[in-house]
DNA sequence: CATGAATGAGCGTTCATTCAT
DNA sequence: TATGAATGAACGCTCATTCAT
């Protein structure tokens, strides 16, 4: 039912929805995460309460992305902007991204779940999605680059490189539950500074 | 599927399911690849071959990983045991991926999938998979540390990080479709020989 | 809903939503015509207003029916009982139909599809309204014949007939939307005057 | 699954389904046709199987109607053609199609439930199927006038009027379930002869 | 008088798999 | 070796309706 007016206990079911799903995301899933594996983690009484809030399955993941990405993007906004120069921009990048990983799993986990299993898909949180992610990388590095601070190198191709080693950290988690995700962090600092930095 | 006899005919009818699930995997990514739809691309007249050759939807997946596995292994196999430095059999091992990647899009976009869309499995493709294809890397890591070539940095998550910036080439395609893979290629090669070198 | 008070408001309410069912009815049919498209049109926040004012859907139809019903007794009664004779009586009964289909064609489209989709229901406007409204007609032929206007034939069946054709035009101006009714209705006049009128 | 192959016990089953689905048609009508009711009426295990020999309600309804349509059209083409004369033709498709009402009620009522229930269709049997079955009726009609055995009039209208009070009968028979269709049939092939031959 | 919230039942459809030749 | 037939479970979604203000 089209547009709906906000409400604060609508909006509140809405919040529970929301983390129920982004808990099953991160445990079973895109493929096994149903209405039913939902509602039965929300402790609501039938599928229907989640049709209810959300337009389709559809909404229910960009709302999931939208709700992740709010926070995601508030916290790093903190971290980066209080930087003074390209450098520690880059280094307050990815360590803040790390450590909001190691503080939010499975939000980081069901953003992941969710972006890997809409591949072609036109306006959803596709291609479009991995445009717009990367640009804030982007926009440091050549800002970087144009003060001098960073070598010469595609701002595009080093961007994804940098994002993907952050969103790739829920495989590495997988593979050791029990990584130092604070060492990950500065051997990511160290790595790509050396990557990317002007020669001496 | 008990143990079957391995025939000609059969070998010729699972190959032919393997090269359907890997073209049904590379356009529709794996939540929209069902029996159905690789025995429609296939042209089988009913799921029925696909149950008959394999045990069930992880032995196909298996097999498909398996196959597009002893592709890849082959391929770099050649290209980076003739290196004769760490430094060169890390360049070897990047160029030669991407080139792969572009020569092969359907089979690495089907492993990226079928490797994404299983999570917490125990004994599946997950982790273990992770491990196995990370340790060749390491192993030039660990080696060119050994050997004075490389600074000191943790080679797991180094390997970890230049696997996953080559894995998601995929995306990089998606995203931007007309890219330059070669020039990618000299990118990643510069970025992480910068990051991994021992210093002057 | 029990017997409740008649208001004005409320009455504006039913008649709002009986408008909004109708437009829905004609332009959708009985079968996708359901509470939440019916708000939708009505531009309702939700059903429950629907549920409010109306007992149930046969409650809601039965409404529209009576509604119409209304519209075109009070209409045709005008022109039919202006008639001298019964031959008159019935070529006008014939082109003050279609005149009002013609005029009306969202209504009788919703008196059409609601009469249609309720096959042997007991109670409801199946059988019985069937019944009374050709009563009407069959008295117009009874007395015909009485006063030896009309030869001899069954009421019944000739009524039917007469009144299925006229119920039956949006039929035709779905299969021809530019048809001309002034036309048609001269045809059926004709048609009927020569079917029924008494030998010479 | 796409097309699939013709075989005999696939038939059968078809048969018994599209068997089932005329008579819960007839009986329930199209609106409470659901594939469990048909199920249910056909002693079938669930509601699968009625999915896997159709491609769909759509393709099962269209088949129904195929079904039907072969039936009756191979009826009234042997009473049909016999006859030497227009007027005997017409006489002929009213007194057969009624006929064919009375031996095969649910058949019928089957097809005017779903032709009802598809109201502005495109490629269904919507107005497409009414203009192609209005054409044989007005094949006769225009044969007719030619030879100069009707008298002019339209013959888009008569042949509707004529079609509309023979795909009415069902209704007839709802509100009088005892009628007697040869009786009416009689009433019908003078009524229309009346209206249509040419003057003394 | 109005409405947001909630609900159980049912819809058509698709899933991977098994049965019986 | 192959295949048509059959199946129970689950899917997302819509239905008219009731509850509680």
């Amino acid at each position: 039912m089209q547009v709906r007016k906000r409400t604060i206990t609508g909006e509140a079911r809405r919040a529970q929805i929301i983390a129920a799903t982004i808990e099953t995301l991160g445990r079973l899933g895109y493929g096994q995460t149903s209405f039913a594996k939902i509602a039965e983690r929300a402790g609501l009484s039938s599928t229907r309460l989640i049709s209810y809030h959300f337009a389709g399955k559809d909404e229910l993941m960009a709302a999931v992305v939208a709700h992740v990405h709010e926070k995601v993007g508030r916290f790093m906004h903190e971290r980066v902007s209080a930087q003074p120069d390209a450098r520690s921009r880059l280094r307050a990048y990815i360590g803040g991204l790390t450590e909001f990983h190691a503080a939010h799993r499975d939000e980081m986990e069901a953003l992941l779940t969710i972006f890997l299993s809409h591949p072609g898909e036109a306006g959803s949180y596709g291609p479009e999605e991995e445009t717009r992610t990367l640009s804030h990388l982007e926009r440091i590095l050549r800002d970087g680059q144009e003060r001098g601070e960073f070598r010469p190198f595609d701002p595009f191709v080093m961007a994804a490189t940098i994002q993907r080693s952050l969103d790739g950290l829920p495989f590495l988690l997988r593979a050791k539950p029990d990584l130092d995700l604070e060492h990950t962090a500065r051997e990511l600092e160290t790595m790509f500074d050396l990557a990317t930095r002007a020669g001496p």
